[in-house]
DNA sequence: TGCCCTCGTTCCACTCACTGGAACCCTTGC
DNA sequence: GCAAGGGTTCCAGTGAGTGGAACGAGGGCA
């Protein structure tokens, strides 16, 4: 085998991976050169590893063009962590939108980045800061700062060692005031976000406990930042994560 | 390689599939032995797949035990037929429910089964038939008659060829009568199920067509058999369906 | 019509990733 | 203390998987 790259050592799985991972949420579907390019692998592995994956369904052809299937749906909703937060949740995420008639999101930490596990629109000209599915900075977002704040310090570090990508004029780059706006939040401030990640939308978050005080995820009221009113807002958000952690 | 079975040839992709299958909604996590019995594969062999799975976060391990991933849930949001449906749907599903106080369902035929890609609790005592992602039958369900409705008759030959399983003594495991039935609802009638997969519970459905006069899914309205009162339902559901429709 | 470019599939010899039984730790429980 | 069970590691053997090249099927352009 002829490995192009560096240092690699690829199984099946790696490159199914580098496949699956191709795909984006602005497609209408890929052919298998567009995907072989996209995943750095030879058009022949391609093809053939493709014809497996829609043999297994994880995959769904129509004419020459390729796109996820199904069957990563059906799995995906089988995942516990958000199915079981989402079950916990829902309920209380439709009331939060009625009381507030703000976007209203829930998400899980993942490593360095929140994943969205459920997304329900304010009014109908009210911005979705992301769909279900999307990720989401630690640093840039209310729903971040909320999961972030309540965890160890290291993590932070590691976060940092990165750098704080700079999403708006507004967004936190400084580790200092990061930090002690996560003091402040974990003394009782609510978690916010004003035009961090888009300009014009602002957020506020609180965290959802679970037993031994983990954070398993935080909910978050988003709005135009043009009279965004956190004060308003905060109690209603913290309200609402108590409520579900009380559901799990 | 000694292949155990009959006259299988099975790649690593197909190993995978067995794995990931093996997990349930029902399950709090698995561990490698109960999961090497399930799928029927050596120990070392779902050892040394889990832990690349688990570093390429398809799967989540605690301990020793294993889940699905928040890496599916992802990917799952991405597939494109769900999605675009879902989104079409949502603020519609919303409005019916609300018009009608009972659950309400979105599907996606996939084979020989309806595949759940929303749901909405109409009260709070209200009955769920499936939740999101599970599966329903074709000929059992009113989403199901709603799709088979408007398909070829080969798919209802191939469908009756296995057998129409028996799910309540209301179930319809007649062809001749199912056929009829299909006939009626391509003729204006709606798709109704009283009491066919679980007993207690009603519904009625509407396809959802497509251009070129594709059925792409369903919507239904489901509740308690008692008082299920489908003179008035029927019309709404149509009502939704053809919105979702107008919004694709 | 003929030419060319692109896209997907197939072929095939090579070889390394994958296999699975056995041995090896652990922890748990009697 | 020992037996039982769960998970990981080892290792020789080999066939599943690899990828360059060749092939056939469109599709656009002159």
């Amino acid at each position: 085998m002829v490995e192009t790259g560096t240092d690699d050592a690829l199984g099946v799985l790696d490159r199914m991976t580098l496949i699956l991972e191709a795909f984006g949420d602005d497609d209408r579907g890929l052919g298998i050169s567009e995907l072989a390019a996209r995943a750095g692998l030879p058009k022949s592995t391609v093809s053939r590893l493709v014809s497996t994956l829609v043999r297994q369904r994880y995959l769904e052809r129509e004419g020459r063009r390729f796109q996820l299937g199904l069957r990563l749906f059906e799995m995906g909703q089988l995942a516990q962590e958000p199915r079981e937060l989402r079950h916990a949740a829902l309920p209380v995420l439709t009331s939060l939108r009625a009381r507030t008639h703000e976007s209203v999101h829930l998400a899980i930490r993942d490593g360095d980045e929140m994943v969205c596990i459920a997304a329900m629109r304010g009014r109908p000209e009210s911005p979705l800061v992301v769909r279900t599915g999307g990720r989401l900075p630690l640093h840039a977002t209310a729903l971040g700062k909320a999961a972030l704040a309540h965890t160890l310090d290291s993590d932070l570090d590691a976060l940092a060692a990165d750098g704080l990508e700079s999403w708006t004029p507004e967004t936190m780059t400084d580790l200092e005031r990061l930090a002690r706006q996560l003091a402040g939040i974990r003394a009782g401030k609510p978690a916010v976000a004003t035009q961090e990640l888009f300009t014009g939308v602002s957020c506020v978050a609180s965290p959802i406990f679970a037993a031994a005080g983990r954070v398993v995820g935080a909910v978050s009221v988003s709005g135009c930042a043009a009279g965004f009113d956190v004060d308003r807002l905060a109690p209603e958000v913290r309200a609402a994560a108590l409520a579900v952690a009380r559901r799990l």
